[in-house]
DNA sequence: GTTCGTGCAAATCATTTGCAGATAG
DNA sequence: CTATCTGCAAATGATTTGCACGAAC
């Protein structure tokens, strides 16, 4: 089944999924420089940061807060980024890698720094809501707890 | 070891839990109109109601939208009510019984209706954080999905 | 009579929206 | 050229804050 030919499709499709203006045109979107340098941004980062995080390191390009927003939105819209809600009252950002998957996190509540977890509830839960007469279902977990650097 | 004494002491207490009035003198907390409104409000409610949905229910009682958060916010801190984030953007609050533990909600993407559910995290979860250096751990669980009702 | 809670108005923070001009494909 | 973005400014929604007065203990 597998063939030199697909096994050149798919490396250079990854080639392909690195160059960030390729992954906006993939996804039908244009590619603008807030647009690039914010994906290359959330690419380099490895964990969900906040509009405020996102915009110093945005520096050296001038940009408006209200299209970073846009952005976002519609970055996330699209499955490029992720929105994570840690409940502390602003929302998170991360690059969604489309090979790395559902994922939770720790937060530290003293130095804010965010570790991915490697485990995902059991899905007996899930399949006690669908018993239940639920549909569509999604959850969200996440950690609050002092990392080891902070005690 | 169970003595009548000691069962007395522990029914009166529950008397006294009863008594909105009481439950706010319990926690070192002056006892007025908005207060102890509110909270009978949540107690009957059984589920977390956003400040909107309390407001509501308040009706009857002329309240300033600042003093109703003050009183969530001092609620919460003395641990009479809980705080519900379900990532809508707002802040929802439940009544706090005592005797009710730790528990985790549905709502349902539509008509946002809340349901409680029997299970918790795995404690190996937990287990593991400490393992890697954590300390103080806490978490958050929540389900978004299509109810019956809903479909 | 203090301490604590409330009302009122203004402030703050995250996020959104309308619109007109600029830019990517 | 036309659809899509962006900048700018103003709007929104949730929540907070400062201050002076009023109520609870």
């Amino acid at each position: 089944m597998l063939n030199w030919a697909n096994l050149i499709v798919e490396v250079n499709m990854h080639t392909h999924h690195d160059n960030v203006r390729d992954i906006l045109h993939q996804k039908g979107l244009k590619s603008t420089p807030l647009r690039e340098k914010l994906i290359s941004v959330l690419k380099k980062a490895g964990s969900p940061l906040s509009v405020e995080e996102i915009g110093q390191k945005l520096k050296g390009i001038e940009y408006d807060q209200a299209s970073l927003f846009r952005t976002l939105k519609k970055l996330s819209e699209s499955q490029v980024l992720s929105v994570v809600n840690l409940g502390e009252g602003f929302l998170r950002y991360e690059y969604l890698c489309l090979t790395h998957d559902h994922h939770h996190h720790v937060i530290c509540t003293k130095c804010k720094s965010i570790t991915v977890l490697p485990f995902c509830i059991p899905k007996e839960f899930e399949a006690f809501l669908k018993k239940k007469g639920f549909q569509n279902i999604s959850h969200r977990l996440d950690f609050q707890a002092l990392c080891s650097d902070c005690s």
